[in-house]
RNA sequence: GCCGGCGUAGCUCAGUCUGGUGGAGCACUCGGCUGUUAACCGAGCGGUCACCGGUUCAAAUCCGGUCGCCGGCGCCA
Protein backbone atom coordinates (compact mmCIF):
# COMPACT_ATOMS: atom_id res chain seq x y z
CA UNK A 1 0.00 0.00 0.00
CA UNK A 2 0.98 3.46 -0.98
CA UNK A 3 1.63 6.64 1.64
CA UNK A 4 -1.11 9.32 2.38
CA UNK A 5 -3.60 10.66 0.07
CA UNK A 6 -5.08 13.80 -0.20
CA UNK A 7 -9.15 13.64 1.41
CA UNK A 8 -10.06 15.20 -1.72
CA UNK A 9 -8.07 12.49 -3.86
CA UNK A 10 -9.06 9.54 -1.08
CA UNK A 11 -13.08 10.63 -1.92
CA UNK A 12 -12.70 9.85 -5.49
CA UNK A 13 -12.04 5.70 -4.91
CA UNK A 14 -14.01 3.29 -5.46
CA UNK A 15 -16.09 1.57 -3.17
CA UNK A 16 -13.79 -0.75 -1.08
CA UNK A 17 -10.55 0.96 -1.83
CA UNK A 18 -7.88 0.79 0.66
CA UNK A 19 -6.54 4.49 1.66
CA UNK A 20 -4.65 6.21 4.53
CA UNK A 21 -5.15 9.82 4.93
CA UNK A 22 -4.01 11.89 7.67
CA UNK A 23 -5.28 15.85 9.02
CA UNK A 24 -7.07 16.95 11.81
CA UNK A 25 -10.25 16.22 13.39
CA UNK A 26 -13.04 18.52 11.85
CA UNK A 27 -16.25 17.31 14.19
CA UNK A 28 -16.57 14.46 16.11
CA UNK A 29 -19.57 12.56 17.12
CA UNK A 30 -19.48 9.10 19.37
CA UNK A 31 -22.60 6.34 20.56
CA UNK A 32 -21.58 3.39 22.56
CA UNK A 33 -19.87 1.32 20.21
CA UNK A 34 -19.57 3.61 16.85
CA UNK A 35 -18.05 7.02 16.67
CA UNK A 36 -18.37 9.11 13.68
CA UNK A 37 -15.26 11.41 13.05
CA UNK A 38 -14.68 14.36 9.93
CA UNK A 39 -11.21 14.88 9.34
CA UNK A 40 -9.95 17.94 7.26
CA UNK A 41 -6.91 18.59 5.61
CA UNK A 42 -5.83 20.84 3.26
CA UNK A 43 -7.47 19.61 0.25
CA UNK A 44 -11.11 18.90 1.71
CA UNK A 45 -13.37 16.69 4.71
CA UNK A 46 -13.94 13.17 5.23
CA UNK A 47 -16.20 11.30 7.82
CA UNK A 48 -14.45 8.64 9.15
CA UNK A 49 -16.40 5.77 10.57
CA UNK A 50 -14.93 4.30 13.87
CA UNK A 51 -16.44 0.75 15.07
CA UNK A 52 -16.02 -1.26 18.00
CA UNK A 53 -14.61 -4.71 16.66
CA UNK A 54 -13.12 -3.40 13.39
CA UNK A 55 -10.10 -1.96 14.92
CA UNK A 56 -7.73 -2.41 17.34
CA UNK A 57 -9.67 -1.18 21.22
CA UNK A 58 -7.12 1.31 21.69
CA UNK A 59 -7.80 2.99 18.51
CA UNK A 60 -11.69 2.93 19.13
CA UNK A 61 -10.60 4.72 22.67
CA UNK A 62 -8.71 7.54 20.77
CA UNK A 63 -11.16 7.98 18.44
CA UNK A 64 -14.00 8.34 21.11
CA UNK A 65 -11.24 10.57 23.51
CA UNK A 66 -10.04 12.92 20.71
CA UNK A 67 -10.82 16.24 20.60
CA UNK A 68 -11.36 18.37 17.91
CA UNK A 69 -7.95 19.75 15.88
CA UNK A 70 -6.55 16.46 17.72
CA UNK A 71 -3.89 15.63 14.71
CA UNK A 72 -4.28 12.20 13.26
CA UNK A 73 -3.61 9.26 10.82
CA UNK A 74 -6.65 6.91 9.36
CA UNK A 75 -6.43 3.45 7.49
CA UNK A 76 -9.50 2.08 5.87
CA UNK A 77 -11.54 1.47 3.39
CA UNK A 78 -13.88 3.70 1.03
CA UNK A 79 -17.12 3.18 1.25
CA UNK A 80 -20.55 4.74 -0.40
CA UNK A 81 -23.05 5.49 1.36
CA UNK A 82 -25.73 8.21 1.10
CA UNK A 83 -25.92 9.12 4.95
CA UNK A 84 -22.28 10.45 4.91
CA UNK A 85 -21.56 13.98 3.98
CA UNK A 86 -20.14 13.26 0.70
CA UNK A 87 -21.94 10.36 -0.60
CA UNK A 88 -18.64 8.50 0.68
CA UNK A 89 -17.01 7.74 3.89
CA UNK A 90 -13.88 5.84 5.39
CA UNK A 91 -14.34 2.74 7.46
CA UNK A 92 -11.06 2.84 9.97
CA UNK A 93 -8.83 -0.16 9.95
CA UNK A 94 -6.60 1.50 12.09
CA UNK A 95 -6.94 5.70 14.25
CA UNK A 96 -3.53 6.50 15.52
CA UNK A 97 -3.77 10.09 17.56
CA UNK A 98 -0.66 12.04 16.68
CA UNK A 99 -1.50 14.90 19.10
CA UNK A 100 -4.32 14.96 21.51
CA UNK A 101 -5.49 18.50 21.25
CA UNK A 102 -6.92 20.67 24.51
CA UNK A 103 -10.35 22.19 24.37
CA UNK A 104 -10.48 24.14 21.16
CA UNK A 105 -11.29 27.57 21.81
CA UNK A 106 -13.34 28.24 18.94
CA UNK A 107 -16.68 26.89 19.13
CA UNK A 108 -19.93 27.44 16.82
CA UNK A 109 -20.42 30.78 18.55
CA UNK A 110 -18.15 33.29 18.02
CA UNK A 111 -17.74 37.26 17.78
CA UNK A 112 -15.66 39.11 15.07
CA UNK A 113 -13.15 40.26 18.01
CA UNK A 114 -12.63 37.01 19.75
CA UNK A 115 -12.01 35.52 15.78
CA UNK A 116 -9.42 37.98 15.70
CA UNK A 117 -7.84 37.42 19.14
CA UNK A 118 -7.47 33.97 18.15
CA UNK A 119 -6.92 34.37 14.23
CA UNK A 120 -3.81 31.54 14.41
CA UNK A 121 -6.31 28.92 15.44
CA UNK A 122 -9.16 30.84 13.22
CA UNK A 123 -6.80 30.32 10.60
CA UNK A 124 -7.91 26.43 10.24
CA UNK A 125 -11.24 27.59 9.19
CA UNK A 126 -12.67 26.81 5.92
CA UNK A 127 -13.81 30.62 5.10
CA UNK A 128 -10.25 31.61 5.86
CA UNK A 129 -8.37 28.52 4.11
CA UNK A 130 -10.55 28.73 1.14
CA UNK A 131 -9.81 33.13 1.13
CA UNK A 132 -6.05 32.17 1.90
CA UNK A 133 -5.97 29.60 -1.18
CA UNK A 134 -7.76 32.44 -3.41
CA UNK A 135 -5.23 35.15 -2.48
CA UNK A 136 -2.45 32.32 -3.58
CA UNK A 137 -3.90 32.43 -7.24
CA UNK A 138 -4.31 36.25 -7.09
CA UNK A 139 -0.82 37.40 -6.49
CA UNK A 140 0.34 34.21 -8.90
CA UNK A 141 -1.64 35.83 -11.74
CA UNK A 142 -0.29 39.08 -11.08
CA UNK A 143 2.96 37.90 -11.17
CA UNK A 144 2.41 35.73 -14.03
CA UNK A 145 0.48 38.99 -15.69
CA UNK A 146 3.47 40.98 -15.75
CA UNK A 147 5.93 38.73 -16.65
CA UNK A 148 3.90 37.89 -19.61
CA UNK A 149 3.92 41.39 -20.67
CA UNK A 150 7.85 41.94 -20.28
CA UNK A 151 7.75 43.43 -16.97
CA UNK A 152 10.91 42.39 -14.67
CA UNK A 153 10.28 42.39 -10.50
CA UNK A 154 11.91 45.26 -9.01
CA UNK A 155 12.13 45.35 -5.24
CA UNK A 156 12.32 49.21 -3.79
CA UNK A 157 13.46 49.72 -0.45
CA UNK A 158 10.90 49.08 2.18
CA UNK A 159 12.62 51.64 4.93
CA UNK A 160 12.57 55.09 3.06
CA UNK A 161 13.41 58.76 4.11
CA UNK A 162 10.62 60.81 3.01
CA UNK A 163 6.73 60.06 2.25
CA UNK A 164 5.37 59.87 -1.46
CA UNK A 165 1.54 59.94 -1.03
CA UNK A 166 0.35 63.53 0.79
CA UNK A 167 -1.67 63.78 3.50
CA UNK A 168 -0.96 59.86 4.15
CA UNK A 169 0.90 59.08 7.61
CA UNK A 170 3.98 57.54 7.76
CA UNK A 171 5.23 55.19 10.39
CA UNK A 172 8.20 55.97 12.24
CA UNK A 173 11.39 53.73 12.38
CA UNK A 174 13.99 54.05 14.73
CA UNK A 175 17.07 53.73 12.22
CA UNK A 176 20.12 53.89 14.34
CA UNK A 177 19.09 56.18 16.42
CA UNK A 178 17.78 58.46 13.33
CA UNK A 179 14.47 58.38 11.68
CA UNK A 180 13.34 56.66 8.70
CA UNK A 181 10.05 55.45 7.58
CA UNK A 182 7.90 52.22 6.58
CA UNK A 183 7.25 52.49 3.04
CA UNK A 184 3.45 53.86 1.99
CA UNK A 185 4.44 53.24 -1.68
CA UNK A 186 7.31 51.69 -4.00
CA UNK A 187 7.18 54.52 -6.57
CA UNK A 188 9.56 56.88 -6.53
CA UNK A 189 11.97 54.04 -6.56
CA UNK A 190 10.22 52.33 -9.31
CA UNK A 191 10.16 55.40 -11.38
CA UNK A 192 13.91 55.31 -11.07
CA UNK A 193 14.19 51.55 -11.90
CA UNK A 194 12.04 52.19 -15.09
CA UNK A 195 15.34 54.33 -16.78
CA UNK A 196 16.93 50.86 -16.33
CA UNK A 197 14.78 48.15 -16.93
CA UNK A 198 11.69 50.11 -18.63
CA UNK A 199 8.90 47.72 -17.24
CA UNK A 200 8.64 47.04 -13.64
CA UNK A 201 5.90 45.81 -10.91
CA UNK A 202 6.48 44.39 -7.50
CA UNK A 203 3.53 42.96 -4.84
CA UNK A 204 4.86 44.09 -1.20
CA UNK A 205 3.37 45.32 1.65
CA UNK A 206 2.88 49.36 2.27
CA UNK A 207 2.00 50.69 5.32
CA UNK A 208 -0.29 53.58 6.44
CA UNK A 209 -0.76 55.14 9.49
CA UNK A 210 -3.65 56.71 8.51
CA UNK A 211 -6.60 56.45 11.71
CA UNK A 212 -9.17 54.87 9.58
CA UNK A 213 -11.49 52.42 10.98
CA UNK A 214 -13.87 51.30 8.26
CA UNK A 215 -14.35 47.69 7.17
CA UNK A 216 -11.98 48.74 3.65
CA UNK A 217 -8.65 49.98 5.58
CA UNK A 218 -5.33 47.79 7.09
CA UNK A 219 -2.76 49.67 8.41
CA UNK A 220 -0.50 46.86 6.63
CA UNK A 221 -1.38 45.84 3.50
CA UNK A 222 -0.27 44.10 0.10
CA UNK A 223 0.09 46.74 -3.19
CA UNK A 224 0.89 44.96 -6.78
CA UNK A 225 2.75 48.02 -8.04
CA UNK A 226 3.91 48.63 -12.17
CA UNK A 227 6.11 51.50 -13.64
CA UNK A 228 6.48 51.40 -17.06
CA UNK A 229 8.57 53.89 -19.06
CA UNK A 230 6.31 55.60 -22.37
CA UNK A 231 3.11 54.30 -21.45
CA UNK A 232 0.47 57.32 -21.14
CA UNK A 233 -2.45 57.48 -19.15
CA UNK A 234 -4.61 56.10 -21.81
CA UNK A 235 -2.56 53.12 -22.08
CA UNK A 236 -1.91 52.43 -18.82
CA UNK A 237 -5.62 52.92 -17.32
CA UNK A 238 -6.53 50.46 -20.21
CA UNK A 239 -3.60 47.96 -19.33
CA UNK A 240 -4.63 47.66 -15.55
CA UNK A 241 -8.13 46.73 -16.45
CA UNK A 242 -6.63 44.05 -18.63
CA UNK A 243 -4.71 43.21 -15.40
CA UNK A 244 -7.95 42.80 -13.39
CA UNK A 245 -10.00 40.66 -16.09
CA UNK A 246 -6.58 38.38 -16.05
CA UNK A 247 -6.79 37.78 -12.29
CA UNK A 248 -10.47 37.39 -12.27
CA UNK A 249 -10.10 34.70 -15.30
CA UNK A 250 -7.22 33.10 -13.22
CA UNK A 251 -9.51 32.78 -9.92
CA UNK A 252 -12.39 31.46 -12.02
CA UNK A 253 -10.10 28.87 -13.72
CA UNK A 254 -9.36 27.29 -9.82
CA UNK A 255 -12.14 28.30 -7.87
CA UNK A 256 -15.59 28.31 -8.66
CA UNK A 257 -16.41 26.13 -6.09
CA UNK A 258 -13.94 27.90 -3.25
CA UNK A 259 -16.16 31.35 -4.59
CA UNK A 260 -19.56 30.18 -4.00
CA UNK A 261 -18.41 28.47 -0.65
CA UNK A 262 -17.61 32.36 0.09
CA UNK A 263 -20.97 32.99 -1.02
CA UNK A 264 -19.87 35.08 -4.57
CA UNK A 265 -21.63 33.41 -7.41
CA UNK A 266 -19.20 32.81 -10.13
CA UNK A 267 -21.67 33.92 -13.31
CA UNK A 268 -21.35 38.08 -11.70
CA UNK A 269 -17.42 37.98 -12.03
CA UNK A 270 -17.63 35.64 -15.83
CA UNK A 271 -20.36 38.29 -17.07
CA UNK A 272 -18.09 40.72 -16.29
CA UNK A 273 -15.03 39.91 -18.18
CA UNK A 274 -17.27 39.89 -21.24
CA UNK A 275 -18.01 43.28 -20.82
CA UNK A 276 -16.35 46.48 -21.81
CA UNK A 277 -15.44 48.35 -18.66
CA UNK A 278 -16.14 52.03 -19.03
CA UNK A 279 -13.01 54.93 -18.59
CA UNK A 280 -15.10 58.30 -17.76
CA UNK A 281 -13.59 61.53 -16.47
CA UNK A 282 -14.28 62.76 -12.80
CA UNK A 283 -15.62 66.06 -14.60
CA UNK A 284 -18.76 63.24 -16.24
CA UNK A 285 -18.42 61.43 -12.71
CA UNK A 286 -19.76 64.83 -11.20
CA UNK A 287 -22.29 65.00 -13.92
CA UNK A 288 -23.88 61.76 -13.02
CA UNK A 289 -23.53 62.57 -9.33
CA UNK A 290 -25.91 65.52 -9.64
CA UNK A 291 -28.38 64.04 -11.50
CA UNK A 292 -28.73 62.12 -8.45
CA UNK A 293 -28.91 65.36 -6.64
CA UNK A 294 -25.73 64.84 -4.83
CA UNK A 295 -23.42 68.06 -5.40
CA UNK A 296 -19.74 68.07 -5.41
CA UNK A 297 -18.00 70.70 -5.96
CA UNK A 298 -14.75 70.81 -8.50
CA UNK A 299 -11.79 70.12 -6.75
CA UNK A 300 -13.09 67.96 -4.28
CA UNK A 301 -12.21 64.34 -4.11
CA UNK A 302 -14.75 61.84 -4.56
CA UNK A 303 -16.02 60.30 -0.95
CA UNK A 304 -16.91 57.16 0.11
CA UNK A 305 -20.82 58.21 -0.50
CA UNK A 306 -20.06 59.75 -3.63
CA UNK A 307 -18.55 56.88 -5.12
CA UNK A 308 -20.85 54.16 -4.11
CA UNK A 309 -23.60 56.17 -5.69
CA UNK A 310 -21.70 56.44 -8.83
CA UNK A 311 -20.97 52.73 -8.85
CA UNK A 312 -24.94 52.30 -8.69
CA UNK A 313 -24.67 53.40 -12.29
CA UNK A 314 -22.26 50.23 -13.21
CA UNK A 315 -22.01 47.01 -13.03
CA UNK A 316 -18.37 46.26 -13.63
CA UNK A 317 -15.60 48.26 -12.52
CA UNK A 318 -15.05 51.72 -13.65
CA UNK A 319 -11.97 53.76 -14.37
CA UNK A 320 -12.54 57.50 -13.59
CA UNK A 321 -9.67 59.60 -14.77
CA UNK A 322 -8.56 63.95 -14.73
CA UNK A 323 -8.91 64.18 -11.10
CA UNK A 324 -8.68 67.84 -9.94
CA UNK A 325 -4.86 68.99 -9.88
CA UNK A 326 -5.26 70.82 -6.48
CA UNK A 327 -6.13 67.35 -4.88
CA UNK A 328 -3.68 65.20 -6.07
CA UNK A 329 -0.18 64.06 -4.99
CA UNK A 330 2.98 65.85 -6.29
CA UNK A 331 3.78 63.71 -8.86
CA UNK A 332 0.53 63.49 -10.88
CA UNK A 333 1.27 65.79 -13.90
CA UNK A 334 -1.53 68.75 -15.00
CA UNK A 335 -3.48 67.73 -18.09
CA UNK A 336 -1.88 70.40 -20.88
CA UNK A 337 -5.52 70.82 -22.60
CA UNK A 338 -7.19 71.39 -18.64
CA UNK A 339 -4.54 72.84 -16.47
CA UNK A 340 -6.91 72.31 -13.52
CA UNK A 341 -7.02 68.07 -13.80
CA UNK A 342 -4.38 65.55 -13.50
CA UNK A 343 -3.58 62.89 -15.68
CA UNK A 344 -4.58 60.69 -13.43
CA UNK A 345 -7.23 57.27 -12.45
CA UNK A 346 -8.67 55.35 -9.97
CA UNK A 347 -10.31 52.24 -10.72
CA UNK A 348 -13.49 51.49 -8.85
CA UNK A 349 -14.92 47.94 -7.95
CA UNK A 350 -18.77 47.93 -8.31
CA UNK A 351 -20.66 46.57 -5.37
CA UNK A 352 -19.68 49.18 -2.59
CA UNK A 353 -16.24 48.24 -2.58
CA UNK A 354 -14.82 51.31 -3.38
CA UNK A 355 -11.27 52.05 -4.73
CA UNK A 356 -9.32 49.32 -6.15
CA UNK A 357 -6.46 50.48 -8.20
CA UNK A 358 -5.01 54.39 -8.29
CA UNK A 359 -2.35 55.09 -10.56
CA UNK A 360 -1.25 58.27 -13.29
CA UNK A 361 0.93 59.51 -15.67
CA UNK A 362 4.23 61.05 -14.27
CA UNK A 363 4.86 64.59 -14.11
CA UNK A 364 8.17 65.21 -16.31
CA UNK A 365 7.97 68.50 -15.22
CA UNK A 366 10.67 69.63 -12.92
CA UNK A 367 9.74 72.87 -12.35
CA UNK A 368 5.80 71.78 -11.42
CA UNK A 369 7.25 68.90 -9.34
CA UNK A 370 9.27 70.88 -7.40
CA UNK A 371 6.59 73.51 -6.85
CA UNK A 372 3.78 70.85 -6.31
CA UNK A 373 6.27 69.54 -3.20
CA UNK A 374 6.40 73.24 -1.79
CA UNK A 375 2.97 74.00 -1.52
CA UNK A 376 2.15 70.68 0.02
CA UNK A 377 5.15 72.26 2.88
CA UNK A 378 8.12 69.41 1.54
CA UNK A 379 11.29 69.65 1.92
CA UNK A 380 12.44 69.22 -1.37
CA UNK A 381 16.12 68.67 -0.85
CA UNK A 382 14.93 65.08 0.34
CA UNK A 383 14.01 65.00 -2.91
CA UNK A 384 17.03 66.29 -4.88
CA UNK A 385 17.40 61.71 -5.84
CA UNK A 386 14.24 62.04 -7.28
CA UNK A 387 14.46 64.97 -9.07
CA UNK A 388 17.23 63.96 -10.52
CA UNK A 389 15.36 61.22 -12.63
CA UNK A 390 14.26 64.44 -14.63
CA UNK A 391 17.40 65.68 -14.97
CA UNK A 392 18.95 62.61 -16.92
CA UNK A 393 16.81 61.17 -20.29
CA UNK A 394 13.57 61.60 -18.64
CA UNK A 395 10.57 60.19 -20.59
CA UNK A 396 6.86 60.05 -20.15
CA UNK A 397 6.05 57.23 -17.95
CA UNK A 398 3.27 55.64 -15.66
CA UNK A 399 2.31 53.63 -13.27
CA UNK A 400 -0.50 52.11 -10.55
CA UNK A 401 -1.01 50.14 -7.71
CA UNK A 402 -3.53 47.48 -6.98
CA UNK A 403 -4.55 47.08 -3.45
CA UNK A 404 -4.41 43.12 -3.23
CA UNK A 405 -6.61 42.83 -0.24
CA UNK A 406 -9.42 45.08 -1.71
CA UNK A 407 -9.56 43.69 -5.07
CA UNK A 408 -9.41 39.72 -3.13
CA UNK A 409 -12.31 41.27 -0.77
CA UNK A 410 -14.36 42.46 -3.37
CA UNK A 411 -13.77 38.94 -5.79
CA UNK A 412 -14.75 36.90 -3.13
CA UNK A 413 -17.64 39.25 -1.49
CA UNK A 414 -16.05 39.42 1.90
CA UNK A 415 -18.15 41.58 4.28
CA UNK A 416 -14.32 43.23 5.65
CA UNK A 417 -11.47 43.76 4.21
CA UNK A 418 -9.76 42.02 7.73
CA UNK A 419 -10.51 38.41 6.34
CA UNK A 420 -8.61 39.18 3.26
CA UNK A 421 -5.33 38.91 4.93
CA UNK A 422 -3.90 36.36 7.18
CA UNK A 423 -2.78 38.53 10.41
CA UNK A 424 -4.36 41.92 10.25
CA UNK A 425 -2.83 45.15 11.28
CA UNK A 426 -5.27 47.83 12.24
CA UNK A 427 -5.46 51.20 14.47
CA UNK A 428 -6.46 48.77 17.31
CA UNK A 429 -4.55 45.46 16.18
CA UNK A 430 -1.46 44.18 15.99
CA UNK A 431 -1.53 40.75 17.98
CA UNK A 432 -1.23 37.80 17.27
C1' G B 1 -9.57 63.41 14.66
C1' C B 2 -15.29 63.17 14.83
C1' C B 3 -19.86 60.08 15.60
C1' G B 4 -22.26 55.53 17.17
C1' G B 5 -22.49 50.45 19.34
C1' C B 6 -20.71 46.80 22.61
C1' G B 7 -17.99 44.79 27.27
C1' U B 8 -21.89 39.43 32.37
C1' A B 9 -18.97 31.56 32.72
C1' G B 10 -13.81 29.19 27.86
C1' C B 11 -17.63 30.94 23.71
C1' U B 12 -22.59 33.29 22.25
C1' C B 13 -26.00 35.92 25.00
C1' A B 14 -30.44 37.11 28.57
C1' G B 15 -30.70 39.93 33.04
C1' U B 16 -29.66 46.70 33.42
C1' C B 17 -35.34 50.49 31.85
C1' U B 18 -38.06 49.52 37.39
C1' G B 19 -31.36 48.23 42.72
C1' G B 20 -32.91 43.00 46.79
C1' U B 21 -29.19 35.33 47.14
C1' G B 22 -26.00 36.07 39.08
C1' G B 23 -29.01 32.74 34.61
C1' A B 24 -29.54 29.88 29.66
C1' G B 25 -27.44 27.48 25.40
C1' C B 26 -22.81 25.70 23.56
C1' A B 27 -17.88 23.77 24.98
C1' C B 28 -15.58 20.54 28.68
C1' U B 29 -15.96 16.10 32.46
C1' C B 30 -18.82 11.62 33.89
C1' G B 31 -22.80 8.13 32.55
C1' G B 32 -26.23 6.15 28.43
C1' C B 33 -27.07 5.07 23.20
C1' U B 34 -24.66 0.69 16.53
C1' G B 35 -25.75 5.76 11.42
C1' U B 36 -24.43 10.71 13.53
C1' U B 37 -24.94 15.24 10.08
C1' A B 38 -22.38 22.02 14.33
C1' A B 39 -26.55 14.36 17.16
C1' C B 40 -29.65 13.14 21.39
C1' C B 41 -30.88 11.94 26.94
C1' G B 42 -29.18 12.59 32.28
C1' A B 43 -25.76 14.67 35.77
C1' G B 44 -21.52 17.70 36.90
C1' C B 45 -17.73 21.62 36.44
C1' G B 46 -17.60 26.71 35.41
C1' G B 47 -18.09 34.12 37.61
C1' U B 48 -12.84 40.10 39.69
C1' C B 49 -20.76 41.13 35.91
C1' A B 50 -14.00 45.24 31.73
C1' C B 51 -11.50 48.64 35.45
C1' C B 52 -11.56 52.82 39.17
C1' G B 53 -14.48 55.82 42.13
C1' G B 54 -19.37 57.67 43.93
C1' U B 55 -24.78 57.27 45.64
C1' U B 56 -27.45 53.59 48.72
C1' C B 57 -29.11 49.51 54.29
C1' A B 58 -28.07 47.05 49.53
C1' A B 59 -25.20 48.05 42.78
C1' A B 60 -24.20 43.57 36.97
C1' U B 61 -28.33 47.27 37.41
C1' C B 62 -28.14 54.32 39.13
C1' C B 63 -24.09 58.49 38.52
C1' G B 64 -18.89 60.09 37.06
C1' G B 65 -14.36 58.70 34.92
C1' U B 66 -10.86 55.20 32.52
C1' C B 67 -9.65 51.16 29.32
C1' G B 68 -10.61 47.64 25.39
C1' C B 69 -12.99 46.03 20.87
C1' C B 70 -16.24 46.76 16.58
C1' G B 71 -18.53 49.86 12.93
C1' G B 72 -19.50 54.70 10.19
C1' C B 73 -17.27 59.45 8.50
C1' G B 74 -12.83 62.06 6.99
C1' C B 75 -8.23 60.22 4.34
C1' C B 76 -6.58 56.46 1.33
C1' A B 77 -5.12 50.66 -1.89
Amino acid sequence: MQGYQKISEALKKSEGERVKVRGWIYRTRSSGKLAFVTVRDESGIIQVIVEKGKLPDEDFNSARKALIESSVEVEGTVHEDERAPNGRELHATSFHVIHFAEDFPITKDQSMEFLLDNRHLWLRSRKLTTILKIRSTLTGAIHEFFRNHDFYEFHPPILQPSQCEGGATLFEVNYYGGKTYLSQSWQLYAEAAIFALERVYDVAPTFRAERSKTSRHLSEFWMAEMEAAWFDLKEVTEFAKKEVKFIIKKILEKHEEDLRFLGREPETLKEMLDKKWPTIKYREALEILKKDGMEVPFGKDLRTIEEQKLMEHFDTPVVVTHYPKEAMAFYKPRDPDHPDEALCFDMLAPEGYGEIVGGSQRSTDINELIESLQKQGEDVEKYEWYLDLRRYGSVPHSGYGLGVERSLAWICKLDNIKDAIPFPRTITRKYP
